[in-house]
DNA sequence: TTGAAAGCGCTAACAC
DNA sequence: GTGTTAGCGCTTTCAA
């Protein structure tokens, strides 16, 4: 592999000439540039950025760590992570972010080979963040509450979006409205719950613990939970599931016992996956703007690797969408 | 950021001995380790990657470039490299390849910082790649068919399992049989219509032009495509799509042209992606080895890197997955 | 306009 | 067992 010496050495000029002219700095002579341009690529000379980043401390790449590589909805997230990195410069890596002695947790974040990360992961120990978030490694979770130095946050307004699912439901006449959650420490799963009690709560409507439920985020989970929440004569006559994935689940066990969606029993979903739309009767969710979570979450990293001292979290609303699941006409609103 | 060489400073020992303790090399003594650490531990050390990378000349780092990041079924891709690469001690890091001067195909792979790579990118140059790989880049392309210096492959076989589609469709009796292809110069269109031809030919059924379309692999395309197959009277009793989202295009434009699916016309797509199972009738598709695509194309690195000359490129089979919509009983079998 | 030299943080001979 | 030393390939003063 040639080296910048080499190249120097071939070009007739010092390494310090070879290194100016490659990167195009006009103190070099526009000849003597040619020449040691021409001499690179005749050797296929390739700089070595490992020992770039060594002399000047300092590297343009950036961690995106997910709990699950190729989870189906971090498209958009991505698309926006790459868009933003790219206007600011940045190469961004994604990685997963399992722990262990050669993941890329431990590579790329202690081993000091980036200059920030942004982290989507909503089961990896809140320790674990706040203990490799340092002074030269600033930390952006995605969807988390971490109070730590050094750890920023951007998050989609779950509880919001909540609120606005349950509330739209509450237009439409629904009084007995379940909850199905995800596991029960699952920050998405708590924050949507809360919207979910803010929302009966502000119509007036009681809690019933007996129409909460709890899955795992997945539609196997939401098919049995299907079972347990009409068990024992209850009969919500709404449901709001923490995700899409279990409101599938739902949807299925519900055909399965006879239940007929939206009209024996209407159905929110969260996430706006795209199976919503293939679903029959299509899903009425929430959806997040996955997008600028990425976007945002980088240009968050950004500033705060420009020195920018006041870094305030940011906080990003979710939209109800509206579809076939949750009924058609209100039947007796209580607003708008 | 301490260094190794405050860490053995505040230890009253040499870098040396610092590092060689801080990697539990036995010929330090017990004592001096344990006190190094905790030096190490009180001061925050952090070993620098880069820095150790550039002085053994080498590093564990692998690169994933997927021309579309997040799409939808690299996750079992994404899996299988995981997996197979925490096995071989690789770090595997995933980006976009999206060439460009901050891209992760030039910060990555053209500055070293990358052991190897692993492309998955249909339309990207051939030259692009063949250009980049070199004696010190090992690249795995999956699914081309790219000759060149230090360009190995991993593929699926998407002529043979275009070839099986095809062949089912001929068994359940259908022979007006066309194909909707994705863009021309796409390898996995030509791949996938090779198999779809040698189908028809080794059935002794006539190839009929008017029976083929192209898309652009996306849901819309097959849309607008299934009216073009039905326009001027022509009517194919089946289609095989050369991929699923065309496929579920095609479904809907063929609802509305009044066509039942499999009863008018019956249908197979390619790739098996979750969808095929909602749509309904859910779709007969042909399954790629995705796990084992990345897992082997990190094990084919693994090898070449291992300096293990004879690399072989590597075929992995595809498997039907009958569903409903290429209809239930063979209604005249010329095989099986 | 170019060159000499120092050094980023680390590892690996080799010496003691 | 531990220390000394010489770089890895690059950028960046500082001199010439």
């Amino acid at each position: 592999m040639a080296s910048l010496k080499d190249v120097a050495v071939h070009a007739g000029v010092s390494v310090s000439t070879a290194s100016l002219a490659l990167r195009e700095d006009p103190a070099v002579k526009e000849v003597t540039r040619q020449r040691i341009r021409r001499v690179a690529d005749e050797l296929g000379y390739r700089p070595n950025g490992i020992a770039r980043d060594l002399k000047v401390k300092k590297t343009d790449m950036i961690a995106v760590l997910l709990h699950d590589l190729g989870g189906p909805f971090y498209s958009e997230l991505l698309r926006g992570v790459q868009d933003r990195s790219h206007q600011r410069g940045f190469t961004a890596i994604v990685a997963c972010s399992a722990k262990g002695k050669s993941s890329a947790m431990t590579r790329l974040l202690l081993e000091n080979r980036v200059a920030g990360a942004i982290i989507l992961d909503p089961v990896i120990d809140e320790s674990e963040i706040s203990s490799v978030a340092s002074e030269d490694l600033p930390i952006v979770v995605l969807d988390r509450e971490i109070q730590a130095p050094h750890v920023y946050a951007v998050s989609a307004d779950h509880e919001g979006g909540a609120f606005k699912a349950t509330t739209h439901l509450l237009d439409r006449g629904y009084r007995l409205i379940g909850f199905l959650g995800g596991p029960e420490d699952s920050f998405h799963s708590r924050m949507r719950f809360e919207g979910y009690r803010r929302a009966l709560s502000q119509a007036g409507v009681d809690f019933d613990g007996d129409l909460v439920c709890y899955g795992m985020f997945t539609e196997d989970s939401g098919y049995d939970a299907g079972f347990r929440l009409f068990a024992n004569g209850r009969h919500p006559d709404a449901i709001f599931a923490a995700n899409d994935e279990m409101a599938i689940g739902l949807l299925r066990s519900l055909e399965e016992q006879g239940l007929s969606v939206p009209d024996d029993v209407a159905l929110v979903g969260f996430d706006d996956i795209r199976l919503t739309q293939y679903v029959s009767p299509a899903l009425t969710t929430v959806r997040q703007p996955m997008y600028q979570l990425g976007s945002d979450a980088v240009e968050q990293l950004f500033q705060i690797l420009s020195g920018n001292a006041d870094i305030e979290s940011v906080m990003l609303s979710t939209e109800l969408v509206i579809r076939q699941s949750s009924g058609v006409t209100p039947r007796s609103p209580i607003r708008g």
